[in-house]
DNA sequence: CATATTATTGAACGATGTTCATAAATTTAT
DNA sequence: ATAAATTTATGAACATCGTTCAATAATATG
């Protein structure tokens, strides 16, 4: 018996409402409203029935990340180089950072919560939902090796895992409002500049 | 009475014993462990105590991290442009993001705390600490209008606080072990390519 | 259908920050 | 000085959190 249909069928079914009921409430209230309990009452089962489905609170959290990631990749998947949207690659990479820079503000306390719960869990993430975030940067490596085609494979992740962290830095700083009041657009503007500034000063190296 | 003074004397002490042992806590196990019953048990008071002095746990992580950011500004206080240590302002810029890592990795718990606590706080940071985190930029500032003296203050402001939102991410992410992992060199270098690379692109315009 | 196995439940446990009636200390008045 | 009045410190108690586990319900097996 490879563990009961009627149990593997219940329980898949209920994995998926606490999920859904986890984004929503994290999407309207945000990481710290997406208490056990709270889902436990919204899908209407026992709080017991949580760590049936996931070994932490943590694990749910990490799914409905996993959510996030995969809404975050549908949104800058269009701007691929070359490719459709005939951006040029420098183009397409100040495209990629203000997509992201929009879905942030968009999906505020959904993006804050892929790294706010990252900084706060106690044991490591797993391995699966780290790719996620490391084929999302692969978008970036992509635009890189076309603007640059003969940067190595180790470079050209280094850079863009570089691009990429320093772009959060300036949304994730700059949505908690640190240095001034920032306007969607002049965000947008923000990281524009930065990809593309340092792009051209990385050109003649 | 403006308050007894043999009350205010003791309250003063209780203050900085508080702020003391908050401070070693948070260094030696991190933000999570900084508990309003740690620091009552560390210094030997009562748990009621602190509330006389601070309004929340949160006013007490915020005397500390006040703290740290003092730390901070006698690290990087250092590197003034053309003053007494010798550097022209593109390797000042660079080295001042350089000793900004550098105090992360060694005192990683202070550091993040520094920023994780903005995230989960509720209430509002209060202006007299937000106006400390301003000043550390400032530095960042100074060193902008030596390099282009006919920048404008609200540029130079901004540019300042983009240069560090920045540099902060790539700290941020990379001592989380984000996208690779990152050896103390490996970061310094990353944040001194990304200073002198914007800076170098940004030049023409 | 009865028995054995497995899964679900929700009260209970140990934390957390915070409060507030009581106790202790200090200041004021006599 | 001593008593009364006021102010301050205390720590048990409250509400919340994640998590567990004996007891109950449901399923699978003989």
């Amino acid at each position: 018996m490879v563990t009961g249909s009627k149990t593997t069928e219940r329980r898949n079914k209920l994995r998926v409402e606490l999920i859904n009921a986890g984004e929503e409430i994290l999407g309207k209230q945000g990481l710290d409203a997406l208490t056990a309990r709270a889902v436990a009452s919204s899908v209407g089962c026992s709080v017991g029935a949580i760590y049936n489905v996931f070994e932490d609170i943590d694990g749910l959290i990490i799914a409905v990340n996993s959510r996030t990631l995969a809404r975050l990749d549908r949104k800058i998947s269009s701007f691929v180089p070359g490719g459709s949207c005939g951006l040029e690659p420098d183009d397409c990479l100040a495209e990629l950072a203000v997509a992201y820079c929009r879905f942030a503000i968009e999906h505020t306390n959904a993006w804050s919560a892929l790294f706010e719960h990252g900084e706060r869990i106690s044991r490591q993430i797993p391995d699966w939902h780290m790719n996620e975030h490391v084929h999302l940067v692969g978008h970036i490596v992509k635009s890189l090796r076309q603007l640059r085609p003969t940067i190595s494979d180790e470079d050209s992740r280094q850079l863009a895992g570089l691009l990429f962290s320093a772009v959060h830095g300036v949304v994730s700083l700059g949505l908690q409002g640190f240095f001034f009041a920032v306007p969607q657009s002049r965000l947008e503007a923000q990281v524009a500049l930065l990809v593309r500034a340092t792009l051209a000063g990385l050109k003649p190296a």
